[in-house]
DNA sequence: CCAGGTCAAGGTTAGT
DNA sequence: ACTAACCTTGACCTGG
């Protein structure tokens, strides 16, 4: 399995018959001539296909239009609109451009009455003839004479494909589907590849997008019923779709046959797959009869570093073994395990969106700012920064101290404490994930949250004197929005940009990228993690920096349900004076470094909201996980949550 | 359209033979268990083919000879070598391989004993199959046979590239070519791309040394037939393609009966059919034998609103009709067109590339600032800006004073101004372009250049206090660098953002999009310009937001050849807080509108590159055309090109 | 008619 | 900023 982490966007080139051939610049002119031609003659012919010549597909609405025709005309001809149920999946787009049919009907007209003109250019005719005969046979050609009055014959034609909306070519895979969508799809069962969504997941499937995200096309296959089953031997099924979703949400509901189908079925796609293996570690789970939690108290550790940190423990000190508590936090944090609630019921269903096919936003290509453009703001904030007045930059100083000697007090990352863990015990390489890390997905997640150290970062964040000024509600809303922030950016510390490592929060192991992958449930949030890190990590940090930078963070006045945004954007504005002066003074050779961090925010703001969304969906479907989380973790997020 | 000036000398790496096979992942791994077992056997067979999988280069003859007898089989089945006539125009390396047939038959021996085991990989066999069938025909089956005994087998792999001999990968672009050669093309036609050969435009194309000339290698390309279209279903010609390169350099030497081969052959390469039309339009002009000189003077203008701007003339007042002078531009200009020189005789070689497939930079998708980024920085900016002293502030009022007044005064494109003229004399709809835009584009070019307000500009900055403190030099250099971008801003207000429409620089006439695609020398350029200026279109501009504008764009310390880039730096950065600041007062609501303007500037620099190139390209196609510009003009230009 | 194979076009990216 | 190996895409083809 290869980890296509980028999407291809080969353009969508509609293909038209004859803008087949205006692909060359040159033949552009030609045909420009023509069409120039056109126009002079214009008064003859009440403006032709100089439309179609100039824009293929810049003249887009035409286009569409007569495409939507086409589809149109295929699927309802006569008939009544009943056959709208067959469209249901296909996006709202479509069918809000139906009603176009009368209008398009004359630019339809148009169309064909120009391409008579057009076979003045010699390479015409062959390609027209074969491309006639061979797509539209002589119904097309029936259609062509009578046009207006639309024929039946353009069925074969004009049914759209269900997943992109591209003119089908066919029923493949249990599904209308373009030649496109069909070949893809055959791809990703035959290869099996893994994709990732760069996006929430939801990206739209059209003809010109599709090849954006390949996560999303093939979700979006598998939605509207494509399955290798489907067509085959079984003809199309009465009930259109039998498909993944209906699946994953009930398998009670699944016919015996159903899930035959599926279990047998030799080429896998990369979701079922996943599902299946899901059920079969829970059905292993389930034979096995012996409480999962036993597994996190049963240990196969060798008795490296684990629990260096001073830690109270509430009930069982370290979670498992050298690579479980790889995802231990920074800042104190007391080590505690959930005792293990029955979550076997719906392990299932969990959240595969969120833990298996959701991608590294952080390592989409985020754009960043223009060099010229972050040049010219850099020589702004430079020539300001000399215009503040002593008392000012005072202010500034002090500011700035009291979040650093607060950073440095409370926070465990801090690079000075991890040299000196490191010095003390050599951290190993991490090679093999723990079984106990693969297993029960809830679980895990539940032990990786009892890493984080709320309660230090509150105290932290108390320390800021600027934080005492504003009311107490928006204090705990800031603490809710940015405590896991100030987490991720206090990890930031762990990162080796040289040789792309990432330690360990609990300073015990090296991983790389490839290790983190092979983590099974956690390892696509890591993996947005440690992308994050090591985009931050060719910065040069230091501890203050973090510290600043968290604090910037943390006062965001764009945060939901804030009563008194505008002074938490007035300390916002004061803290970036602080960062930049701080970095102005720290890193004086790097005049960018103020630029670049601000653009990390992005990435870490989504990297923010996939852990929210992964909290949130825990909450909500595994409840006695979510409940037996410490007070401080489920305060912070409850109010996070709708 | 790009300049390279240099040659790129990436050393050649062979690569290994069976990577060819290698297509998915998963096939990847099947290969190279192959491969491995292959390499096992090698113990019992002496070494044969390793050396072949290894440095096919080194067996290249054998490719060569293969694909060389295929022409000749083509051409002439098993006549005597005097084929190479036909083959005339490929290089002598081929010519030269073809003395090894007899060495190289032992390789090709080997090469074959080894593929037979990699048949095994499914996709092989229809290949050569097809193939075979297809272009080879029986004949060639049979010769193959004699030639070493088994037929088919490795012959799909050994192809060689017509353009430089390296193994091919595929027929691209209507010719046998590798990856290399097929991935230059591509650049070269969608890019377009302007090449100079540093030696007499005969460099031999080898895979050694096919990256020291661009020029002579895109020669080579078009020589042995390559074009967009040429390959398109993927089907090979029958005939090996007679050679583009003969016509294209010398239609006289063609024998009637070649010129007819070509002209009616259905696939005409782009470059051909470009050329042949630009034969015709200067055979026309010869004909006409009126110099065209007198087209621009001759008018079939309706006495619409031509010269209402009050322009001293030098000899003639007004370059056209109507949409002749579309292209005029703000500041007062004087207008005078260029006699022509006699630029015929180059006509051909006019810049296809610079003003026909250039792709509209400044609508690429610029990546705009993060929201949050830029919602952080506006606000700090406000931060800083309200710490400003009085006395600073009253610095920064009165430089903004100076700029703006200098901009009302001399600048002819101002809201004002136009709203005045519009009023007069109303716009009428731009709809058909004027025979004349579409004539000689050098001399259209010329005459658009005219209409540069280059003196008011000068006159502008030195209005300005702070342009008077950098040396003499600098001053020079910073106007010649921004003069441009500094018309190009000022167009920003003949643009409407609601109705997509661009007003002509001498406001006679509305234009759309699709308009300006009609117009066809100076359509590219001033698709740009209209891409640029909506893209603007949607910030809400006054003129002295323009002004400011200008003025800072003006002063950027990063442009060559400055002395003192610190001092402009220093001004620029002031210049941003003027800016700044009058945004703050004057645009109280938009208070992103400042980071917006900021990232219009690559969009401009992209478009002033633009111009600069096809400026370039003049002064070194058409000498006689650039030399008859105004002084001005000249000594603008001069310092920019090497 | 469709699953599946084919392969040129073109996007991507590491390398230079 | 260019090069070229590598990869995906999809129109077309072929066999069942
Ligand atoms: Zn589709
Ligand atoms: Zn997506
Ligand atoms: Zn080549
Ligand atoms: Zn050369």
């Amino acid at each position: 399995m290869i980890e296509t982490s980028h999407s291809y966007h080969h353009p969508y080139k509609p293909k038209q018959r004859f803008t087949h051939y205006i692909k060359s610049p040159d033949t552009q002119n030609v045909c420009h001539d023509i069409a120039t031609t056109c126009r002079n003659t214009e008064v003859d012919q009440p403006a032709p296909t100089a439309i179609i010549h100039h824009h293929h597909y810049l003249s887009q609405s035409t286009a569409n239009l007569i495409e939507t025709t086409h589809q149109h005309n295929g699927k309802e001809d006569f008939g009544p609109p009943s056959s709208s149920s067959s469209l249901s999946t296909t996006t709202s787009a479509v069918t809000a451009v139906e009603n176009n049919i009368v209008p398009s009907a004359q630019l339809h007209d148009l169309t064909r009455s120009k391409s008579s003109p057009t076979t003045s250019i010699k390479t015409e005719p062959n390609f027209e003839r074969k491309q006639f005969s061979e797509n539209l046979n002589n119904t097309m050609a029936s259609l062509m004479k009578t046009n207006g009055g639309k024929v039946v014959g353009s069925m074969t034609v004009n049914v759209p494909c269900l997943v992109c909306g591209d003119e089908a070519s066919g029923f493949h895979y249990g599904v209308n589907s373009c030649e496109g969508c069909k070949g893809f799809f055959r791809r990703c069962i035959t290869q099996g590849m893994s994709h990732r969504c760069n996006n929430t997941g939801h990206c739209e499937i059209t003809p010109f997008s599709r090849n954006s995200c390949q996560y999303c096309r093939l979700k979006k296959c598998f939605d509207v019923g494509m399955s290798r089953e489907a067509s085959r031997l079984g003809r199309r099924p009465k009930r259109p779709r039998s498909d993944m979703k209906s699946i994953v949400k009930n398998e009670k509901e699944l016919s015996p046959q159903h899930s035959l189908t599926i279990t047998s079925s030799t080429n896998m796609s990369a979701q079922v797959s996943a599902f299946v293996r899901l059920q079969e570690i829970q059905r292993h789970q389930q034979e096995q009869s012996l409480n999962t939690n036993e597994k996190f108290i049963k240990q196969h550790t060798p008795p490296d570093e684990r629990d260096k940190e001073l830690s109270p423990t509430n009930r069982i000190d370290s979670v498992s073994s050298t690579t479980s508590n790889i995802l231990s936090s920074p800042y104190r944090a007391p080590s505690v395990t959930i005792e293990t609630p029955n979550s076997s019921t719906s392990l299932s269903s969990f959240p595969d969106c969120l833990f298996q096919h959701r991608q590294p936003l952080s390592s989409t290509l985020m754009p960043e700012i223009h060099r010229e453009i972050a040049r010219k703001i850099s020589s702004m904030l430079l020539y300001q920064e000399k215009l503040l007045t002593d008392i000012e930059a005072k202010e500034m100083d002090h500011i700035a101290q009291v979040i650093i000697s607060a950073h440095l007090q409370f926070c465990v990352c801090t690079f000075e404490k991890i040299q000196m863990k490191i010095e003390e015990n050599p951290p190993i390489w991490a090679d093999s994930v723990s079984d106990d890390l693969n297993c029960d997905p809830a679980l895990v997640w539940a032990n990786w949250q009892l890493s984080f150290p709320f309660e230090s970062i509150l105290r932290t964040f108390k320390y800021y004197t600027f934080f005492q000024q504003i009311s107490q509600d928006d204090q705990i809303c800031l603490f809710r929005h940015g405590a896991f922030e100030t987490i991720l950016v206090s990890w930031f510390t762990l990162f080796d940009a040289e040789q792309k490592l990432m330690l360990t929060p609990d300073f015990s192991a090296y991983m790389d990228r490839d290790f983190i992958k092979t983590i099974k449930t956690l390892g696509v949030i890591m993996l947005e993690i440690f992308d994050l890190g090591m985009k931050a990590s060719h910065l040069r940090w230091t501890d203050s920096d973090i510290a600043l930078f968290n604090a910037l963070l943390l006062m965001n006045p764009e945060r939901s349900d804030l009563c008194d945004k505008q002074i938490v954007g007035q300390i916002e504005a004061k803290l970036m004076q602080v960062l930049y002066r701080h970095l102005r003074c720290h890193h004086p050779n790097e005049p960018n470094m103020f630029l670049d961090i601000l653009q990390l925010i992005p990435s870490i703001q989504e990297v923010n909201q996939i852990h929210l969304n992964a909290v949130q969906y825990i909450k909500r479907h595994e409840p006695q996980i979510f409940n037996s989380l410490p007070d401080v973790h489920r305060e912070t997020y409850e109010g996070l949550l709708p």
